[in-house]
DNA sequence: TAGTACTTGAA
DNA sequence: TCAAGTACT
């Protein structure tokens, strides 16, 4: 069988693994000489405020991976610091080379450059082919009977369910024509080059980092539906950050909780569900990068202050479970999921800010950040989304604290002025009389703050603001 | 993947 | 006094 084309080059993305990838397997398959190249992209960069962000520590070492991973195969990787556009038509032309393959992107930013560079590339004679890779079903591969995007997870659930099958979750063998690979590598530009430096990085990166954790995980998926809900508790994955850089395949991790029966696997499947919904909604909906779903509730003028947001940013609220889950936030780049519902729930509908600065500031620090996931979740949470809770249900952050950190272990980890406090009053530590407080060691409005607002009183305005727009 | 206010009925 | 149930937001 002849090889369509002699030259070609793979655009790695976030997709940064050289095993069961959709782009690299096609290019190999159909090309005689496959470059494979990386770029540090200018214009994404550029919007980074953060020099010691987690994230570029996290891809770089990945891409140093992923470099040496395809030199070990027996060919390389070329990297690139520049706009993405520049770079890769430049590197096409240099290279000579007739096809270029790259994995779909569904981030409306994303998807215009490279809409731009299909246009620029086309004008060229150079063709372009691209491929689902960092989902199971996209665009419109799940549609309801009468061809609409699903807007309600369960029905989307139970159809995606129905349409997964054995291909669906293939891996690409890509070692089938790895000996396509060309041995051309350059250089990695150091942290400091990129304008940024090593951050303090508490996750494993990489394919290896995202192996180990995933090997792990095996042994725990049994009781994840027990134990996820539990910010102290070793219950999640923790790949949602491989899964953001592609380092680990969404298919393997299908593939893997379909071998394994029991309510542990059928609840993280959901979870990979659920990305999998908000990667479409997205794509049907771009909207929502700057609108609520439900649109009717960009009328509310939400009256939180800048004050309120600070305290929310900086943890200290006073509400000390929210306060733990900011700090975690801040200290690791990484938080769990409950309490990102309870942190938003807490800054939509108990200090009444805007969800979309929530949405930012969540942006800024998650080192798993995704657009699609972390839209959904704020509109989920702020009850702005397509099948968000309602606008009614308001988390109450003493309950929550109560019901999902029992013991206070979470707290203590992260908010450590409360260490001494018992059980039962580190929930609630504004209630302990002052004898209480000098035995904890602690005074609060000084050490640790008074709660900013009171629950009651701040749900009954939240509910109003809603009930206005209704 | 909720919480609150209120009622009922057992202790 | 409080667990359990229910209607409502």
């Amino acid at each position: 069988m002849g090889f369509k084309y002699k030259k070609s080059l793979c655009w790695f993305r976030r997709d940064l693994r050289c095993v069961d990838h959709a782009a690299l397997y096609h290019a190999l398959k159909n090309s005689t000489q496959v470059y494979c190249v990386f770029v540090f992209d200018t214009d994404i960069l550029a919007n980074l405020s953060d020099q010691a962000d987690r994230r570029i520590d996290f891809i770089w070492q990945s891409v140093r991976e992923l470099q040496q991973a395809l030199e070990k195969l027996g060919g390389g990787l070329i990297i690139r610091h520049g706009s993405a556009i520049g770079e890769i038509t430049d590197l096409v032309e240099e290279l000579g080379v007739n096809a270029l393959y790259f994995n779909h992107d569904y981030d409306p930013d994303a998807l215009g450059r490279d809409d731009r560079i299909k246009q620029l590339l086309q004008q060229q004679g150079v063709d372009i082919h691209t491929f689902k890779d960092q989902v199971i079903f996209e665009k419109n591969e799940v549609l309801t009977q009468s061809g609409s995007a699903y807007n309600v997870f369960t029905p989307y659930k139970n159809a995606w369910l129905k349409k997964l099958d054995a291909s669906a979750i293939q891996a690409y063998p890509v070692d089938q024509y790895i000996s396509s690979l060309v041995p051309q590598s350059s250089p990695i530009p150091t942290l400091a080059e990129l304008g940024f430096e090593k951050a303090d990085l508490k996750f494993s990166t990489g394919m290896s980092g995202a192996n180990t954790l995933f090997e792990n995980f095996k042994q725990r998926i049994a009781h994840y539906h027990e134990w996820r809900d539990f910010p102290s508790a070793k219950g999640p994955s923790y790949l949602s950050v491989h899964l953001r850089f592609g380092t680990i395949s969404i298919r393997a991790l299908v593939n893997f909780a379909l071998t394994q029966s029991g309510p542990g696997a059928q609840t993280w499947l959901s979870e990979l569900i659920w990305r999998d919904f908000y990667q479409m909604i997205l794509y049907h909906y771009p909207h929502v990068v700057s609108h609520a779903f439900k649109e009717k509730y960009d009328k509310i003028k939400w009256p939180g202050t800048d004050s309120h947001f600070k305290a929310w940013c900086t943890g200290q609220t006073g509400y000390p479970l929210v306060d733990a889950a900011m700090r975690q936030l801040n200290q690791t780049g990484y938080m769990h999921n409950r309490l990102r519902m309870v942190a938003a729930s807490f800054l939509v509908k108990d200090l009444q800010v805007d969800w979309k600065k929530g949405e930012h500031y969540f942006a800024q620090k998650l080192l798993d950040y995704d657009l699609a996931a972390n839209n959904g979740g704020w509109q989920w949470a702020a009850s702005t989304g397509c099948d968000s809770q309602p606008w009614f249900r308001i988390f109450n952050p003493v309950t929550q604290s109560e019901k999902f950190d029992r013991e206070g272990d979470f707290i203590r980890k992260y908010v450590p002025e409360l260490t001494n406090c018992d059980s039962k009053a580190i929930h609630t530590p504004w209630k302990l009389s002052p004898a209480q407080q000098q035995i904890c060691g602690i005074t609060i409005g000084k050490d640790y703050p008074l709660p900013i607002v009171d629950h009651a009183v701040a749900r009954d305005i939240t509910l109003a603001l809603f009930n206005r727009t209704g």
